[in-house]
DNA sequence: TTCCTGGTATAGTTACATCA
DNA sequence: GTGATGTAACTATACCAGGA
């Protein structure tokens, strides 16, 4: 276990910061290129050593466990954390970052998932409203038939007793079903006990 | 106040290890 | 053998604090 982590350090070590790792380097381009690495493998100077460096387990769990208790490093606890494990400072820093970068993308999927649940929820919802709202209308289609057709009714009764106390003005106004929004209290007074034969529907909004 | 330096952050990239 | 994935290590850049 110790070996694990002695070995693991002795690689790192071997790997830190060599000199004339990096070529390329062109800082007068207005694109700002990105200096490329070169290929560690078969190199001489890391030997046999030359390899990738995997974190212990013991080391990853350490690691985590601070990581979960603090999200930041102060230059203190990295160098505490990075004697106990047997590593670089420079490392745990690493190591960080990169665990900081992991935590915001989880972070960033869970609250995708989250938003999209809402959206489906709301998309399913507007559905159904959307489903109601042409509901309503056919019945209000249907409301205006029955005007129409009362409308009629009462014409005919007029015309035989000119004492009724509908008047022609009051049941010849301009469309007054239309769109929602409409106020029905001024559109169509009905007398309390006045029951009007086919006017059930009238309940739906009183 | 300004400049420099060192440390740390984020975002993006590269290279290597591992696994299906 | 190969492509996908995970991750250590890197670069570029920005910001901040402290000292001269």
């Amino acid at each position: 276990m110790n070996n694990q982590v002695d070995e693991d350090h002795l690689v790192l070590i071997s790997q830190l910061y060599p000199e004339g790792v990096y070529t390329q380097m062109v800082p007068q381009q207005e694109s700002k290129p990105r200096r490329r690495r070169k290929k560690n493998r078969g190199g001489e100077s890391g030997g046999a050593g030359a390899k990738k460096r995997k974190l212990s387990a013991e080391q990853v769990n350490l690691l985590e466990l601070n990581f979960g208790s603090e999200h930041k490093l102060e230059s203190e606890r990295k160098d505490r954390l990075a004697s106990e494990l047997g590593l670089d400072p420079r490392q745990v820093a690493v190591w960080f970052q990169n665990r900081r970068a992991r935590w915001k993308n989880k972070k960033l999927e869970e609250e995708y998932s989250s938003l999209k649940k809402s959206h489906d929820a709301a998309v399913v919802e507007k559905c159904r409203l959307e489903s109601e709202v042409l509901k309503l209308k056919e019945q209000l289609i249907e409301a205006e038939k029955d005007i129409q057709r009362l409308s009629e009714r009462v014409d005919g009764l007029s015309s035989n007793s000119p004492s009724s106390s509908m008047s022609m003005e009051a049941m010849q106004e301009p469309p007054f079903l239309g769109e929602f929004g409409v106020e029905y209290d001024d559109v169509f007074y009905v007398q309390e006990n006045n029951y009007i034969p086919g006017m059930e529907w009238m309940n739906l909004y009183m």
